[in-house]
RNA sequence: GCGCGUGUAGCUCAGCUGGUUAGAGUGCUACAUUGACAUUGUAGAGGUCCCAGGUUCGAAUCCUGGCACGCGCACCA
């Protein structure tokens, strides 16, 4: 008997040279796989941002991915789990920007090459940890193929995608309303936002015959048109076009009557003033009736020129002062305090955003939309969960174009040039004099290109590996990355990128709480994985976590996992002590009952391997460890005791011969789930199939 | 406002297309055990399957309505 056995199980001393173990096997990269009978199998990995650390839902969804992949290179087809990390544009451009807060420094005033190379260090330097953790959490990824968002033939290919798709009339420049962070600077899209339910006084103005609400008094100096309804019944006297005079804030201006259907009669007075520039609804009714637009907050959120007095003052401020004002002038009607109503904030930075106009480049959503809607109708693809199925086609229902301009440096730069307001579109500059946009293209635009760009799209050899099998990744993906993937898949390469899309839960904590660092509750798997050994932390990531689900993650649950994974080591330990004496490499008939139990196992692999085809990780491994720990251990090893203390040689050497094969093959059967203990147990043992279990042949 | 989902033991969840006495883990209680087991084993307590109707020989499961919770979208003059 080895030592190690005479010891509880401990993860720290196996599970780094373990992993060096596999890598080093080369078993990682399909093309060592040799001896394969199967097709190829690939799931490329959602690049986490090189900004950080691992957190619970990586936990979560690298686990699930590296269940499906181990499965699968068991079962003998050409796996690969490809690895990759995304530049996350704004959201590490952020990140840096506080670590230039905290060293007194600013990005403004910085020149663009230093800013992009200080925050590509920055992110190189993260790169190298959050892919330690990668492995320290035994995903079985070929690294050999790692992919990082800026590298220069990745650049190279999303350029050239913009290229077609303008070429195509697929992107198009606008001026347009655009969501913008005045903090940051930068435009976003409407999936980069959410909205805050939040409570402001709601005032009521008298604007010559009309009344009207508002709850941004600061937007209202130049608003010189009023829109009614035209069935409103209340304004029938009122001709569309006709004006009048009006005393407003700073003095009387002439105002011009507008009917449109946008006007909600049930709202208020049923009529409302317009202010174009600042929203999104009131310019699409300015377009409509080809009204002046003007711009009245500027990009820092401070009030312009055109506020007089208030001009300079930022936003709050001049709120305050501008109702002060009309009161006094005896404009105010009345305040309603409790309006409750939801302002758009930055998802990332929950700074509340401006709407603005701004040219910038869209992407023409309704084509690509339909044509995901149409392969999903025709089955080229398909959500493992009828729920998101369900919120997918109401999102891709109501496409709105898509801005991928943003002002910030840590992205691709857009290949588009200008001069003398011609513009152009290209790789390389087009001549003298011209000059390339300064803005860089929106993260998703990259990395929903990824599986693409990661297997070598047009040409490289790779692309056989597309499309990949599934899309496992989490529920908050559904409208960001999804949608992308597909319409990019389709549009590009005619194919959507992977065949099955499976949404795992988000990981909640103890109390059902979402986890953030604010509130402290947050439970990193590497520091769970130090404490109770990766194998725990996997398990305890997988069971209770059906797809579509949410799941709160308690220590107490990765420590009932740790006891599973010492029990499986003493389970070693008791099968090789009572069987060292046989030779097996000999073949023997095994008595009935014996076989018996053999026939129940194989039973058992059929039904986890179904339920792994199934997305039901959480399944299959919850009848693993019931197996292993109270029908193998609690019935079989205890029946057998007796037997191998008997004197009854064939009895003995019978159920000696079909505890080890069981044993093997319940190792077989965990080692997706926790590859290191069973990894580990497997080279000890005196007889084995190979010298890898994880390149060993899923139980028939 | 529109849409999606969930509700089963103290807690976390299984329970597929209806079919005996509704299950598991964890927690709790009692007893046993130095053993292959920094423990483990055996046993036990613990349920109005959210509520109300309906379909059915039979409903946790299917249908309708309600309640509670979670989420998404939209509006936000």
């Amino acid at each position: 008997m080895q030592e190690k056995f005479l010891k509880p199980y401990n993860p720290e001393e196996v599970e780094r040279d373990i992993y060096e173990l596999w890598d080093k096997s080369g078993f990682f990269n399909p093309d060592n796989l040799k001896d394969i009978d199967g097709e190829n199998y690939c799931i490329v990995m959602p690049p986490p941002n090189a900004n950080g650390r691992l957190h619970a839902g990586h936990g979560t969804d690298m686990t699930l991915k590296d269940i499906l992949i181990r499965f699968n290179r068991m079962r003998g087809k050409k796996t690969l789990l490809l690895p990759g990390s995304d530049h996350a544009g704004f959201e590490t451009q952020g990140v840096y920007e506080k670590k230039l807060q905290k060293e007194g420094r600013s990005r403004f005033g910085m020149e663009r090459e230093q800013l992009y190379k200080e925050i590509y260090d920055f992110v190189m330097e993260n790169k190298h940890v959050m892919e330690n953790d990668v492995r320290r959490l035994g995903v079985s990824c070929d690294w050999s193929r790692n992919t990082f968002t800026l590298q220069e033939d990745v650049v190279s290919r999303v350029q050239d995608t913009f290229v077609k798709m303008y070429e195509d009339g697929m992107v198009y420049r606008g001026l347009r309303s655009i969501h913008w962070n005045p903090k940051f600077q930068t435009s976003l899209s409407d999936i980069e936002t959410d909205f805050v339910e939040q409570k402001d006084p709601f005032f009521y103005f008298q604007y010559g015959p009309f009344v009207i609400g508002t709850a941004r008094p600061e937007t209202k100096f130049s608003d010189k048109y009023v829109v009614v309804h035209p069935d409103d019944k209340r304004y029938l006297d009122f001709k569309h076009g006709q004006q009048f005079d009006v005393e407003w804030i700073n003095g009387p201006i002439t105002a011009t009557i507008i009917k449109d259907e946008a006007a909600d009669p049930e709202m208020g007075s049923g009529a409302m003033t317009i202010t174009p520039w600042h929203s999104a609804v009131d310019f699409e009714i300015a377009q409509r009736h080809n009204l002046a637009i003007e711009q009245i907050i500027d990009w820092n959120g401070k009030l312009l020129p055109v506020a007089e007095e208030f001009a300079g003052m930022k936003i709050g401020e001049a709120r305050e002062k501008i109702v002060e004002k009309l009161k006094a002038k005896g404009l105010l009607v009345r305040v309603d305090e409790d309006y409750v109503h939801s302002v758009r904030v930055c998802e990332r930075t929950g700074v509340v955003v401006e709407p603005q106009l701004k040219e910038q480049w869209f992407v023409k959503m309704k084509p690509l939309t339909d044509m995901a809607l149409k392969t999903l109708d025709s089955g080229d693809y398909k959500f493992i969960t009828k729920q998101h199925e369900s919120i997918f086609r109401h999102w891709m229902s109501n496409p709105v174009d898509w801005n991928i301009s943003r002002q910030i440096v840590w992205g691709i730069r857009i290949p588009a040039w200008f001069k003398d307001g011609q513009i152009k579109v290209s790789k390389n500059s087009p001549g003298e004099g011209w000059v390339q946009d300064p803005d860089t293209f929106d993260t998703w635009f990259s990395s929903g290109q990824w599986p693409l760009l990661t297997l070598g799209y047009p040409s490289g050899d790779d692309m056989k590996f597309y499309p990949t099998a599934v899309m496992e990744t989490g529920a908050d993906l559904v409208f960001k990355w999804v949608p992308r993937m597909i319409m990019f898949g389709l549009y590009l390469a005619n194919q959507v990128p992977f065949k099955d899309i499976y949404f795992h839960g988000m990981v909640l904590d103890a109390k059902g709480k979402k986890m953030s660092k604010s509130k402290g509750n947050v439970l990193s798997p590497i520091e769970l994985a130090d404490e109770f050994g990766t194998d725990a932390t996997r398990m305890s990531f997988v069971v209770a976590n059906p797809p579509g689900a949410n799941m709160p993650l308690s220590k107490d649950k990765v420590r009932a996992y740790k006891k599973f994974a010492n029990k499986i080591w003493n389970i070693a330990r008791f099968v090789i002590e009572n069987t060292e004496e046989v030779d097996f490499t000999k073949r023997a008939e095994l008595l009935p009952e014996d076989e018996t139990l053999l026939v129940r196992s194989k039973e058992l692999a059929v039904e986890v391997a179904g339920h792994i085809d199934a997305y039901r990780m959480d399944l299959a491994a919850d009848k693993l460890y019931h197996y292993v720990w109270h029908e193998f251990a609690d019935k079989i090893l205890e029946e057998s005791k007796p037997i191998f203390t008997s004197n009854d040689d064939e009895l003995k050497l019978s159920r000696q011969r079909v505890v080890y094969e069981l044993f093997t093959s319940s190792l077989k059967m965990l080692h997706p789930f926790m590859p290191f203990v069973t990894e580990e147990i497997w080279q000890s043992l005196p007889y084995k199939e190979c010298e890898l279990l994880m390149v060993a042949r899923w139980p028939k």
